[in-house]
DNA sequence: GTGAAAGCGCTAACAG
DNA sequence: CTGTTAGCGCTTTCAC
């Protein structure tokens, strides 16, 4: 079933048929009516494939992730695609893994499929070495690019962000001010919000004259693996390093904290603070509860998807949006 | 750039230029040479839309999940797509929401969209009653539609599951046999796996004629609202039901059964043995670890690719798969 | 081996 | 208001 079967049936051409299929105003009620009824009889809708060769859209938006299973970028993955759906966008998802090679080849197949715009969610596409962003430059000469959680200043790439740094800067200074001593700061993450966190972290102790050094303690296993994380924080006390408090730069970390005082012994937060990132549901699963700085994941995503629209439709557009998180008190800490 | 651009600055025709792009036999090694030097030179890639339009598909498979930050979901859609994507095919993402019409509306927007084939992700699309699952068979009309722990025999539709009701039966069996007297089970689904699985302690209880009644607890709240299936839990324990067992149809269920029972002073396994379902990472977060169902999830996915793969191929493929699970035992049952 | 030409199904400019 | 027609960029017969 095609426009002209359509056309043929209805006994109208088929820029008529195009006319009322797309809403044109130019159409007489009757023959749109006639037209209309023909559609539904059949059960016609138009082909994708032309429409797309046509418009040169299929009105599709590539979305690229390192991970679609960790649970913070899936949350966003879940907000951003319902969001793009209700403006009328289809989402092409990717999972690129967290290396440079995969995620600039996924970038080149996705502008291989002519999607309209593509997303990256999470700060981990976004390298310290200014070479490492190339691919995103890139990119965004042929389609604008969103970056959620991470900022880069370049022509067409737009930037929606928590702000990391101060959301980490005052819970620590929060965690010194209660009064614990040798805040460990739990980390697996180097990327742009990565980066931000920590500089929180060390801005606080900074200001408060306490060392960092070995307190600053960087996970570099698996994402999901529990046990090697708790292994690591052992490991660290088997060192001799003291620590009461740990700050983590997410509740996956923090969860592993949390385990490592239980199988030490340590009550929480009496004998060891603990601080988790993301507000996830993690936070609701562990007793005590984690206290969680929440980053605000889905006002970001509106307002990420509120942008690419403007943009797709040809306005101006801030490039850089900061919102800033919040500290949601559990019982993890004092 | 098009083919035609190509043809010309190659001094061939835009024919040749095609059979090199798809890599057709019947062309010199010299022009193959010529062209390939040529499209390299300019970067060309062949416009998707037009190719679509030409062959009637661009490679596309749509995914479909009620929720993608569920957390066994998005383990399954990670999976699924970098698998499609090995196999050159991409992946539309629709999040549909756990009703019929939006699951109803986002099948038709999928075909709309042209894609090659539909995975359903998760057990909660197909439905008791046969009327329900009419969308589905509506859309297997169109374009295979492949099952993700679920299955409905009906033409073009092939399913993949791990076998629920044996998982579930083994392990209630195995805890009832370590003494573990008044087992609940605790549930939040009654889809199609969920049917299965409550089948599954059903048979056991009353093979050892013990009573079921008050100890099937459904669950109706958020997915994420663990402190709402705890709250659920200590209501039953002051309805006056006592219970030392409890055996979840999720990992989430089973945190929230192991959260209950550090509220209420209960010693895991010594007073109450837990079992969860998913061997999601969420088994390893808590303390002691959880012992959990694991269904293959991987297995699960690299099959029904491959399946659906086939399918598309027009090979003959199994109508229904199904995978054993495995019982992992860790720290919350005896 | 290679080229010419006929679609694929739709949109949009143009003419009436 | 409606119809005619020229593309959009590619694939694929069918000749040569």
């Amino acid at each position: 079933m095609t426009i002209y079967d359509i056309s043929e049936k209805a006994g109208v051409s088929i820029a008529t048929v195009s006319r009322v299929l797309n809403g044109s105003s130019n159409v007489s009620e009757k023959t749109k009516k006639k037209v209309l009824d023909v559609i539904r009889q059949y059960e016609y809708t138009p082909n994708a494939f032309a429409r797309g060769l046509g418009l040169n859209t299929m009105k599709t938006i590539g979305i690229m992730c390192a991970d679609s299973s960790d649970l913070y970028l899936a949350k966003a993955i879940s907000y951003i695609e319902q969001l793009l759906r209700a403006n009328d966008y289809g989402s092409i998802l990717c999972c690129t893994g967290y290396e440079l090679e995969t995620k600039a080849a996924s970038m080149n197949l996705l502008i291989t499929k002519k999607v309209d715009g593509i997303i990256l969610v999470g700060s981990n596409f976004i390298y310290e070495r200014e070479a490492d962003n190339q691919y995103v430059t890139d990119a965004a000469a042929q389609v604008p690019v969103m970056l959620l959680n991470a900022a880069l200043d370049v022509p067409n790439v737009y930037s929606v962000v928590s702000d990391d740094f101060t959301s980490m800067y005052e819970a620590t200074l929060q965690m010194i001010r209660a009064g614990v001593k040798d805040i460990v700061y739990f980390y697996n993450s180097t990327s742009y919000s990565g980066k931000k966190k920590l500089a929180g972290y060390r801005a606080a102790m900074e200001e408060k004259k306490l060392p960092g050094g070995s307190l600053m303690q960087f996970y570099s296993g698996s994402h999901e693996d529990i046990p090697a994380m708790v292994e690591q924080l052992k490991k660290l006390h088997r060192r001799g390093v003291s620590f009461h408090g740990v700050i983590a730069s997410d509740d996956t970390l923090a969860l592993a904290a949390l385990k490592y005082a239980r199988e030490s012994g340590l009550q929480v937060p009496r004998d060891l603070s603990v601080l988790g990132y993301n507000n996830s549901m993690l936070a609701m699963c562990c007793d005590p509860e984690l206290t969680s700085i929440d980053n605000k994941l889905e006002t970001l995503c509106q307002h990420l998807t509120t942008t690419l629209m403007g943009v797709l439709g040809g306005n101006e557009m801030p490039k850089k949006t900061i919102f800033s998180g919040e500290i949601i008190k559990r019982g993890t800490t004092r």
